[in-house]
DNA sequence: CAAGAGATCATCT
DNA sequence: GATGATCTCTTGA
């Protein structure tokens, strides 16, 4: 049924930041785990780019949780946030320049039971529809933090796809960022109904 | 449906 | 010691 499987290489998260994230939109994320695969197709991201961005973790330097962000790109950047939620980023660019796109979204596609098992609810529009939740739906946690995106274990296909129709709005969240709060850097389908809000 | 509160902890000052 | 790149539940229209 799926199509042939092209999982995007390297070069795919060296590009700019800004058009990493729009690339991605309608792109599957594959997580592999023993209890079973799921697979989601991406409908929303956020770009956070650079240490002049002050939304972006980085802005404040290198220290211990930031450094993946520094690192080479095609690597996962996972923290937790609010002492409960788990954020999934993929770094981007070249090493030394720290920038990642967050997966805000996907439509759940493969694994539906488990990620309904895992989240504790049936209504699959509820099942990965914002940062948090997604990555509970996934498994991903910080164990996952450095993995390569190039692996087995966590990965982005190719869909096949033509490149989905998308709007831009702000980014979620930053308030405190001054005049990066009101980048349009947030990319989502539009009129897709499985993003965490229009 | 909108608004608000509370949950809970790794990270950095 | 303060603070989040959030989610869920409760309240009240």
């Amino acid at each position: 049924m799926r199509r042939p499987v092209v999982k995007l290489p390297r070069s795919f998260y060296q590009q700019p930041t800004l058009d990493v994230a729009r690339q991605l939109l309608g792109k599957y994320l594959v997580r592999r785990h023993g209890e079973g695969t799921t697979v989601g197709r991406v409908v929303e991201t956020e770009a956070y780019v650079g240490p002049e961005d002050k939304a972006c973790h980085a802005s404040r330097g290198r220290t211990p949780r930031t450094q993946v962000m520094f690192g080479s790109a095609g690597y996962a950047y996972v923290y937790l946030i609010y002492g409960f939620h788990h954020m999934l980023n993929l770094v981007t660019e070249t090493k030394d320049f720290p920038a990642a796109v967050l997966i805000r979204a996907v439509e759940p596609l493969q694994g539906i039971e488990l990620m309904a098992e895992r989240r504790a609810t049936k209504e699959r529009r509820n099942l990965a529809s914002g940062p948090g939740k997604l990555c509970q739906a996934f498994a991903i946690d910080r164990t996952l933090n450095g993995n390569d995106l190039c692996g087995e274990v966590l990965y982005l296909e190719d869909s096949g796809d033509p490149a989905p129709k998308f709007v831009t709005t702000p980014r979620i969240g930053v308030d405190y960022a001054g005049e990066w709060t009101h980048k349009p850097w947030r990319f989502l389908i539009r009129d897709n109904e499985f993003v965490s809000r229009p």
